[in-house]
DNA sequence: AAGATTGTTGACATATTCTCTCGGCTATGA
DNA sequence: TCATAGCCGAGAGAATATGTCAACAATCTT
């Protein structure tokens, strides 16, 4: 129950991202110097990018850019552009799914918890990382 | 961002053991009718059994019961268990464990996530999930 | 037009973790 | 005393995570 480096440096990049909106396209090498590798960064921005979280610019000068404001992107969306879809178990969202194993008594509580995780997650934006960073601590 | 199936088998088994409560002790040969393999259920219920969640009875017609109440168990000590602590980053509960790459803007949001996710988890009882299993629904 | 810059893609290598499996041990009841 | 059960630690094989790399395509600058 853990995230992986994937959806936690994802989300480190949008961070980054966001706090260099102003300086216009945003090249993986500039990125590196959060301390991401440069050719891991390309992994992550590529999913992220396939999420439409953010716009790609090739060629010389090129970078990436937020897709969005950071108050209209989730933390949610990021991570599910990066790690994958969270869900507890497969049952949760694909009843077929459901092993014998499992022996599904636990299947509505899956679903439930799936929902109530999602809801978590796409009710914190970006700006709200970002905001709650700096000062510190978390608004309620 | 998904379960191992340490954490549902395990919770698997304590439904198991909450359906079988008024039989007395439930061996693990008895357990593996739900499709689980023997050996690998020893290790389920020995971290179950650490965590306080089980007791075992050793010896002929020995083996385990929950050790209270399925309304006095929660999903997340059940988790806890057998997934280990539930977080989504190492940041969340020990700032120390927070590498330079994760930048730590995030640091508050991710402490804010693993609070709520937890209320979530130790909100649902053992006693919850069979009742809305065998409803086959959720009780909001 | 040429060359430098930057994103795009897919394949691969290594390390780590998960998912069991096994063997020997200890405790208890018949 | 013996059969039944739990207890413990080690380890095998598979799957997944975490990078690395090389060749390619698009764009800008000169």
């Amino acid at each position: 129950m853990k995230l992986t480096t994937k959806g936690r440096y994802g989300l480190a990049a949008m961070v980054y991202l966001a706090r260099h909106a102003t300086e216009g396209p945003i090249s993986l090498r500039q990125m590196s110097e959060t301390g991401i590798q440069l050719d891991y960064l390309e992994q992550l921005l590529a999913a992220l990018r396939r999420g439409g979280l953010v716009n790609a610019i090739r060629g010389a000068q090129g970078g990436y850019q937020l897709s969005r404001a950071p108050a209209e992107i989730t933390v949610g969306e990021i991570l599910g552009a990066t790690e994958g879809p969270v869900r507890f178990c497969d049952c949760a969202t694909d009843a077929a799914a459901c092993s014998q194993r499992d022996h599904c008594d636990m299947q509505p509580m899956w679903h439930y918890l799936s929902d109530q995780m999602n809801d978590l997650l796409d009710g914190i934006t970006l700006e709200k990382v970002i905001a709650d960073g700096q000062r510190g601590g978390n608004t309620p």
